[in-house]
RNA sequence: CGGGGUGUGGCGCAGUUGGUAGCGCGCUACGUUCGGGACGUAGAGGCCGCAAGUUCGAGUCUUGUCACCCCGACCA
């Protein structure tokens, strides 16, 4: 059974751009840093846009949409948030080519120069809250709670497929609110949102809490994040929430008149998510086998393939998967049957196994007799003989448990993965030796926090939500700490 | 922007002291197969990243150039 496939243990980057190409989700483009999603990597985007999408309308939001080029100054209005996102802009400076005098093709046209450059959008607040400016005047209009699907551009020096790529395709929610309180709910309710899409859709667990102010948003008071554990122990940041204030409200002018006729500055958020989020599913639940995917995130949660040697068996066998076919649809489950003839059916096994698919049905002239079929499932790879009276209910049964089990299985090797230090030789020999996330106690200070960033390359991933207070010796300065703090390497 | 590496059929690679390009996978046709990536036979497919130079002759040597990958700095 050749694979080709690098194993997690070999060499763990590897092993995730095998998974990545075998599983035919994405590819580098000719353009630098950029991404391909091809359609079988897009079918599990429109899967994740689709429960999102769905989760934000149920929380009262509603789609807009947004433009992709916003005007320099408006990017440089917010000092901050300008600050943060400055090294990693595409510019856009001219909006015409000339056929190139020496006729090699074309050259930009130099009469063509924008008066003001336009930046390709890494993130929307500014062009959002320009616009908000003329749709908010009263107490009435409040809240505006606005999602946008879209792409974004960030020019990262080094990129990764759907972890960290030029461009990628996110969601952002821009809110307005009239309080403090209100905008402070919002924020911790989508990241919940996020939190629960991410236990119950990805079957990968998380850790909410907020971030250092080192790690914040740029332009926003605080942001709340959610942590996940890849299989190699790293922290990967799969969802945040950010705390805005008034500082775009006042950077863009944003007031509204209250009930008491007086003008007041609206409070603002915004949260995202992203095509990472496929990263992390990878690095979640997939082996040396290939993809693994939870049902509910599966473009195809049941594969059936039959095994015939003629067209007579092949007839017969085919008739019998219909019904089934109709029973599945019926229960709301995604079913590919897979007759291809030109593949043989041991080929197909191990194509549907690289791309996930949660669970397998074979059935061939020996089922036929014994009124049977090979089920066999992708989380453990177990496979068992199940009668074909109920078949439907069985499968149904059996997707429910493969979602509950990927996620009981990512939380235990989360957990097992979560360690104490407290002292510096333990936190490192902790990172370098069993990788994962550690608990520690930090003086709370950026300083310390970037020292520890410099030496052991560990970050504070966030300060969970609930943290027991504790006191404690920063495992740096030995200065005291109220509380232990959660720091990882990260992605 | 530093440090290392690679450019040769669609993909992955080999190519010796310079002599005019080969292997595996894939692809096409036919046949035998078909319960975990089948096999046989016959085919198709290449300005050897680009440019200049050395040479009777360059995939191979020299110089330049471009692109991509890996390790850092930057980041969701």
């Amino acid at each position: 059974m050749a694979k080709n496939f690098t194993t997690r243990a070999e060499n763990y980057s590897q092993w995730y751009n095998d998974i990545v190409k075998k599983a035919d989700l994405a590819e580098n483009s000719a353009v630098r840093g950029c991404m391909v999603i091809k359609p079988y990597g897009y079918a599990i985007w429109e899967k994740m846009h689709d429960a999102l999408d769905k989760m934000f309308k149920d929380t009262g939001h509603v789609n807009a949409y947004f433009p992709l080029f916003i005007p320099k100054s408006f990017l440089s209005r917010e000092a901050d948030h300008v600050e943060g996102f400055a090294k990693e802009c595409a510019v856009i400076t001219h909006y015409r080519l000339k056929n190139s005098p020496d006729g090699s093709g074309v050259v930009v046209d130099p009469e063509a120069k924008l008066e003001e450059e336009l930046i390709v959008r890494p993130t929307s607040e500014t062009i959002i809250w320009s616009t908000y400016k003329n749709w908010i005047q009263s107490y009435r209009d409040l809240p505006l709670l606005c999602n946008q699907w879209a792409n974004v551009v960030r020019w990262e020096m080094r990129t990764r497929l759907f972890l960290r790529t030029a461009e990628f395709l996110w969601q952002e929610g821009h809110t307005a609110h009239a309080t403090e309180q209100e905008a402070r709910e919002e924020t911790a309710r989508m990241l919940n949102v996020y939190a629960d899409f991410a236990e119950n859709y990805m079957a990968m667990p998380v850790i909410r809490g907020v971030k250092s102010p080192n790690e914040r948003f740029a332009g926003a008071i605080d942001t709340y994040c959610i942590e996940a554990m890849m299989q190699d122990g790293k922290a990967l940041q799969a969802g945040t929430s950010h705390f805005l204030g008034q500082n775009f409200a006042k950077a863009f002018d944003v007031q509204f008149l209250n009930k008491s006729n007086n003008l007041e500055y609206v409070w603002a958020t915004s949260w995202g998510v992203s095509t990472r989020l496929i990263g992390a599913l990878i690095m979640t639940h997939s082996d040396d086998n290939g993809l693994v995917l939870p049902p509910k995130l599966a473009p195809i949660q049941v594969v059936i393939i039959p095994i015939y040697k003629n067209d007579e068996q092949k007839a017969a066998i085919s008739e019998k998967v219909q019904v089934l076919m109709e029973q599945l649809k019926a229960k709301g489950i995604s079913v590919k049957y897979d007759d291809d003839d030109s593949q043989r059916s041991g080929w197909k096994f191990n194509e549907y196994e690289m791309k996930g698919v949660p669970v397998r049905v074979a059935i061939g002239p020996r089922d036929l007799e014994s009124n049977q079929a090979e089920v066999a499932r992708r989380d453990t790879l177990e496979k068992c003989s199940c009668s074909f009276d109920g078949l439907a209910e069985t499968i149904e049964k059996l997707l429910d448990e493969i979602q509950a089990n990927l996620f009981r299985r990512s939380q235990e090797f989360r957990d097992a993965n979560i360690r104490r230090a407290d002292t510096w030789d333990e936190f490192l020999s902790i990172l370098d030796e069993k990788s994962g996330f550690v608990y520690a106690h930090w003086d709370g200070t950026t300083e310390t926090e970037e020292k520890i960033k410099e030496l052991a390359k560990a970050t504070i991933r966030c300060i969970p939500f609930d943290n027991p207070l504790e006191e404690g010796k920063c495992i740096l300065t030995g200065r005291p700490s109220k509380q232990r703090v959660l720091f990882a390497r990260a992605y």
